[in-house]
RNA sequence: GGAGGGGUACCAAAGCGGUCAAAUGGGGCGGGCUGUAAACCCGUUGACUUCGGUCUUCGAAGGUUCGAAUCCUUCCCCCUCCA
C-alpha cells in the first residue's frame, strides 16, 4: 500500500475511500494536488476541524500539495448533512471576514517555503456565484438524479424526520459536486477529502467529473471523532475549542489536550501530534499523565509555537502546584476603587460572565481563595499591605481558575 | 381545507388559579475522593440585595381576578391524524 495511505491508516483517519487500490497506485505514481473544503461559518475554525487540517500537513509531508477550499459560495447556502435545522444565513460580508482569520491557521499548520507543496487557497464563491442557471442545470443538473438524491443521508434524515428541507439546501451537494469538478478542471485536482458526513457529497464530486471529463477522481473520508465520554469532540463547557488565538487562548488550547479522557490519549497523540507511530508505541505505557501533558505540549506546539507550549506548561505547573504563589499568572491589574470595596465587587470585575449572586454562592462553597486562604465572607477586603508587600495577590475561585490581581 | 396536540429555565420534561423563582432528569458550576482523568458522593444552578427582602421570568400582546405558568381573547410558531 502507498505510504501516504498506510500512514493516514495508522493515524486513524481513514474511513472510507472510493476506490483504494487506484487510489494507492495513483498515490505511488505521482505527487497530486487533494483538497478539503472548510466551512466558513465562523471566523475561526474550531478543534473538530483540526482532523481535516492534520490531513494536509500528512499530504504535504508525503509529497502532495493541498488545496484549501474556504467556502464563499456553499457556506452562503448551507451543508445539510449532519444538521438537522436549517443554518442561519450569513451576510457575504460575514463570509468574507470569517475566511481572513480561518486563512491564518491553515499557513501555522502548512508548510509555505516548499514551493511545489504551498498549499493552494481557493474561494468557491468566485466560480460559485458566476453560473448561469440554465446553462448550468444543462451541463450538471443533468447528471444528477432526484432519485439518489433522496437517498443520500443527509437529505434522507431529514425527509424521514418531515424536517424541512429547502430547496436551496437540497442543491448544496450538487455545489459541492461542481467544486471538485472545478477544482479537477482548474487545479488538477485528483482527490477530496472531508469528514465521513461528507461521504454523498463527495461521491456526487467524483461521479460528476467521471461524466463530464472521463477523469478518475478519488474521495477519502475521515471518521467522525467522538470521546470515550460519547460527547462529540471540540466543545467544552466553556464552548467551541477554537484554533485562533483571539478566540481562545493559548493556555487554554493547552489545557484542553492536558484533559483529555484518559481513555483518549493515545489515539489523540497519533491523530494530532508529528511523533512518529513508532515513537507512540514506545511510550505507550509511560505514566498516563505524562502522555497528557506530552499531548498537549505537541498540539500546542504546532498551532501557538513552542515558546507559548512551554509557557502554558509553566504556567499549569505553576497554577496546580500545592500553595503556589501565582506570581507567573498572567497578571490583572485592579484599581484601588474596586479593591477597596469587596471581594465580591473584585471578581465580579476580574470575571464579567460570573453574576454577583453567583459569586457569593462561591464564596459560600468554600471556591473563593486569597494567596490559598479560604474566604468565607463576602464582605472580606484584600489588605493593601498584601498587596505592597510581594506587588501582587492571587486569587482562586475554584480549583481552576487563577488570578494575579496587581494594582 | 377539516380534526386534534403542544410551545415552561441551558436542554428534556412536570405543573394547569394562591403553598411556584416553578417538581424531576441531563448538563453546568462548586465541594469531597483522586491524578488538572474516569467513576462515585454531597451541595448548588434567574438577577440585585443593607440578607429583612426587592425586581424580572413559563411563545407574544391584551383581558378576567385580591391573586395567573395555570382561566378568557387575539396573534405567532411547531407537531400528529384525516382530506
Amino acid at each position: 500500500m502507498n505510504n501516504f495511505l498506510k500512514e493516514f491508516k495508522e493515524r486513524g483517519y481513514y474511513y472510507q475511500c472510493t476506490n483504494e487500490i487506484e487510489l494507492s497506485d495513483l498515490l505511488n505514481k505521482e505527487n497530486i494536488n487533494a483538497y478539503i473544503g472548510f466551512d466558513s461559518t465562523a471566523p475561526s475554525l474550531h478543534v473538530g476541524s483540526l482532523l481535516q487540517i492534520m490531513c494536509l500537513r500528512l499530504l504535504q509531508k508525503y509529497g502532495h500539495r493541498p488545496i484549501v477550499l474556504l467556502g464563499g459560495g456553499t457556506t452562503r447556502i448551507g451543508d445539510p448533512s449532519g444538521k438537522e435545522e436549517t443554518r442561519k444565513i450569513l451576510s457575504g460580508k460575514q463570509i468574507e471576514h470569517n475566511i481572513n482569520n480561518i486563512k491564518k491557521v491553515f499557513k501555522i499548520f502548512l508548510k509555505t517555503n516548499n514551493p511545489r507543496l504551498k498549499p493552494i487557497f481557493v474561494n468557491n464563491y468566485k466560480w460559485l456565484s458566476k453560473l448561469k442557471y440554465i446553462n448550468f442545470l444543462r451541463q450538471i443538473g443533468k447528471h444528477f438524479t432526484i432519485n439518489k438524491m433522496l437517498t443520500f443521508d443527509s437529505v434522507k434524515l431529514r425527509l424521514e424526520r418531515e424536517q424541512s428541507l429547502s430547496y436551496m439546501e437540497f442543491n448544496y451537494m450538487i455545489l459541492q459536486a461542481y467544486d471538485f469538478y472545478e477544482l479537477n478542471k482548474s487545479n488538477k485536482c485528483d482527490l477530496q477529502i472531508g469528514g465521513s458526513d461528507q461521504w454523498g457529497n463527495i461521491v456526487s464530486g467524483v461521479e460528476l467529473i467521471k461524466r463530464e471529463t472521463g477523469n478518475q477522481a478519488y474521495g477519502l473520508t475521515t471518521p467522525l471523532i467522538t470521546l470515550a465520554s460519547g460527547a462529540k469532540m471540540g466543545k467544552t463547557e466553556q464552548g467551541a475549542v477554537w484554533l485562533n488565538k483571539e478566540m481562545l487562548p493559548p493556555y487554554d488550547y493547552w489545557q484542553f489536550w492536558r484533559n483529555t479522557d484518559d481513555r483518549d490519549v493515545l489515539k489523540f497523540l497519533k491523530m494530532f501530534t508529528d511523533l512518529s507511530i513508532n515513537e507512540i508505541e514506545k511510550i505507550k505505557d509511560k505514566n498516563i499523565n505524562e502522555l497528557k501533558i506530552l499531548l498537549a505540549n505537541k498540539a500546542t506546539e504546532m498551532l501557538h509555537g513552542k515558546k507559548v507550549a512551554e509557557q502554558s506548561l509553566k504556567l499549569a505547573k505553576n497554577t496546580f502546584k500545592e500553595n503556589s504563589t501565582g506570581e507567573n499568572l498572567p497578571g490583572i491589574k485592579v484599581n484601588n476603587n474596586i479593591l477597596s470595596k469587596n471581594i465580591v465587587e473584585l471578581i465580579s470585575f476580574v470575571n464579567k460572565d460570573i453574576s454577583k449572586s453567583e459569586i457569593r454562592r462561591l464564596i459560600k462553597s468554600n471556591a473563593v481563595k486569597i494567596d490559598n486562604k479560604n474566604i468565607q465572607d463576602e464582605k472580606y477586603i484584600i489588605d493593601p499591605n498584601l498587596i505592597s508587600d510581594k506587588g501582587f495577590v492571587k486569587l482562586s475561585i475554584g480549583k481552576k481558575k487563577h488570578f494575579k490581581i496587581t494594582n
